[in-house]
DNA sequence: AATCCGCATTTCGGATACAAAGTTAAGCGA
DNA sequence: TCGCTTAACTTTGTATCCGAAATGCGGATT
């Protein structure tokens, strides 16, 4: 049953992430209660649930605007994820994995071995490779036996996470986006390999380095310097998100 | 101004935490809405906090209840603050401390000094300890540079902290408190080097090993097995939480 | 002309009302 | 006695209404 605050979460949700809500814009709810055509009560909850997810902020007395997100704030998620999927991992070598996890994350480095193998890819091999991605990443955090690291990353930077999902993939040739792909996938492989030799400490090294990697390598293939340019210490210079899908991200 | 809205989390949650309502209880907006004299709205919005601050969780359609918690479930939280943790200390060593950052650290690590070094201590030492080591931490924490951390935290395990507090401190001799206290102070001082120089995985490692600590030397002092016992990985048997300060933590 | 005071509009938080869905329990019938 | 059905109560989700607080604008006064 879709209960009508869901949908208005998952609406704005999707407006915001699409672009359709530019950062630093106002909402308020009445906007969204009107915008929706419900009553202010689901659009109250829904916003609620939009600021504990940190994509909307609250100002004192006058509404909501969409977080403004910079390069700086996208690292620092970074390396929250980094050292929360890293403390999964080893976790998850100590406990020693169920088969059911070692099947799940089995698949995905087949899946990604095959995507990579294959000589003429098709034009959605990133989208496939991303869900394989996902797919190891999703099962390492929410298999790992500590239910409270999945519960803190959830809460934490939506936003950032899904603005950087757009932003490794910018700017890079076909060529050197299959290069970091397979970077990628030869991390997993590692990961998997000390995940089935329990040994906590390389695993939660090496997925360190993994979702650190996520950034820097992306860095290290971009051509011009303005990557490094927007590195810089400046919180206040807003990375805008691109309105369609591979926008200007990261300019 | 006390809204509402806040004055029932306060309240609630302090009954959650003094033990007032148990592990396993029923609590439902009605309810709550009744008991404090207040509409089923500020209920509802409270009731929700606080499953997202962890401390109640949501029922089919059984209203919500009182989350249990086991002994297992304080030691996620705590691995999960290690690295958290260990991540604003590296951070913070990277990016340098302000001044009044140094202030405040420099203005705890006195204060636990003086603590320590007084012969016949007051009573009430041990709350004056705490209320150093909790500067200690949350200033770096909250002054590290980046806001996530914290903010992640907040989110994360309210209540196995809190059990935490009350589960170190029993069944140990004055004495012995004293020592644990001592070692946490060295290990203090031993991270405020590692600020100071600048050395981030210094820095990283200790508060990592600190942040554990907190149970680890917990055990070692106990003098009877029951602590190892407990430890034993067991989910399904409830630590239940004293409702009288020291209680019967860690049974 | 500038500043201050006051009113109106906007917006949020809380309260009550209403409707739907599910669970439990009790009663009835086989 | 057991099972099924129904009815009532609990719980939840949504809508509408009201009050309070803040901001912005406009007018009046110095």
């Amino acid at each position: 049953m879709g209960s009508s605050t869901e949908h208005v979460l998952a609406v704005v949700r999707r407006q915001i992430l699409a672009g359709d809500r530019s950062p630093g814009d106002k909402i308020s709810e009445v906007g969204v209660a009107a915008d929706l055509d419900v009553s202010r009560t689901p659009a109250r909850t829904a916003l609620a649930a939009l600021e504990a997810e940190g994509l909307i902020e609250k100002r004192d007395g006058r509404g909501f605007t969409i977080k403004s997100i910079s390069v700086a704030d996208v690292e620092k998620a970074i390396q929250v994820r980094a050292v929360l999927e890293g403390l999964a991992a080893r976790t998850l070598a100590e406990n020693g994995m169920s088969p059911e996890t070692e099947t799940l994350l089995r698949g995905s480095i087949a899946m990604s071995q095959e995507i990579l193998e294959t000589e003429a890819p098709e034009i959605d091999y990133i989208g496939r490779y991303q869900e394989a991605n996902r797919v190891f990443h999703e099962t390492i955090m929410q298999r790992c036996g500590n239910e409270l690291v999945g519960h803190a990353f959830e809460r934490i930077a939506l936003l950032p996470m899904t603005a950087l999902g757009t932003l490794a993939f910018d700017q890079t040739t076909l060529e050197r986006q299959r290069m970091r792909l397979t970077v990628g996938h030869s991390q997993h492989v590692i990961i998997m390999d000390a995940l089935l030799k329990r040994d906590g400490q390389r695993a939660e090294r090496m997925m360190i380095e993994h979702s650190n990697a996520t950034l820097n390598y992306g860095q290290l293939f971009v051509e011009n310097g303005d990557g490094v340019a927007c590195r810089a210490q400046d919180p206040a210079k807003p990375c805008r998100r691109g309105g369609h899908g591979h926008g200007a991200a990261l300019d």
